[in-house]
DNA sequence: TATTGTTATACTCTATAACTATA
DNA sequence: TATAGTTATAGAGTATAACAATA
């Protein structure tokens, strides 16, 4: 278990990954109740940032990215299409898919969210020092690799750089 | 933003909070599939937890330190006391109190669970090093000693240090 | 036959309101 | 009045089963 220096913690809890679930309970709920004041959840800010992020892709990678089933994802794509915030369109190669687009509208909601989502981050991480979050972030991200190329054999996101600097701000 | 090395990932979760709580979701996930064969969740297995190392306490601390309302603790208890892993007694300075300690049975049974998700944190991590895997737990400890400390004003546990060593084990 | 998206449904988890008993 | 625990209930989130359209 690699010793480390000896002002190690005494347990409190001893798995990782129960702690991160239980933190992870506790971000989404202060997440969830900044976002419902926009008649949003946190499943539908993971969709616009994925997008913002992406580009154009298909539900069904989508579903990946916000670790959400695709039976339970349809009502998240159907109200961010209710709010304008995306487009739904036919892949024309493969009829079955269906391409999801981010809207001006959406890429500006997010970057709201995303900065009003900052001064969250600040208060959650309150206890840790500028490069204790980078390294946290950056770890984090890691794992988040690794669970979804484990849940498939080879995915990582198509990476179509979407023309994001056409939106640029600030 | 800290300059870090260059190989910096693009973004990909821009916000740490949120990525905790996409993790944290497919971390609880894992866990709940795991315990659901044994008829226990997630919450269950964080009361004995938290019991296991902190000793004897009241339900509130323990509805806190697992992170849910104590409205919705109340079937958490009545289950873990019918499995008999847990027993409730009423606090004698303060009879609104019920003291909560774990048995025998319910040591043991944390004890499994604890090798058990091992298993799982290996899997969940299995994209960081062992010194990764330290820092990252590290690091999440202090993130939850700040939300526990930021939710009430000054709690932290009464780190009573029950007679853990009685039931060594291994 | 396998995959994408969908619907219906049941189940779990979480949040809101109000109540009892103790302090 | 305030706090610990409880109950009832509605809502959000998640999982199970089955289906239509397309590949």
């Amino acid at each position: 278990m690699a010793q480390e220096g000896a002002d190690e913690p005494p347990e409190l809890t001893s798995s990782t990954g129960f702690l991160l679930a239980r933190l992870g309970a506790e971000s989404r709920r202060r997440w969830a109740r900044m976002l419902s004041e926009r008649g949003l959840s946190p499943h539908h800010f993971g969709v616009l940032m994925a997008l913002d992020q992406h580009g154009e892709t298909h539900q069904q990678r989508l579903c990946e990215a916000i670790g959400v089933d695709p039976r339970n994802a349809v009502p998240i794509f159907d109200t961010l299409e209710a709010h304008s915030l995306i487009a739904r369109t036919s892949d024309q190669t493969d009829r079955r898919k269906r391409a999801v687009v981010i809207t001006a509208a959406g890429r500006t909601t997010v970057d709201e969210l995303r900065r009003t989502g900052a001064a969250l981050d600040h208060d959650l991480l309150a206890g840790l020092t500028d490069h204790q979050r980078t390294t946290l972030h950056r770890l984090l991200l890691k794992v988040f690799d690794t669970i979804v190329d484990s849940n498939h054999s080879t995915i990582t996101m198509p990476a179509q750089p979407a023309d994001r600097s056409a939106a640029s701000r600030t």
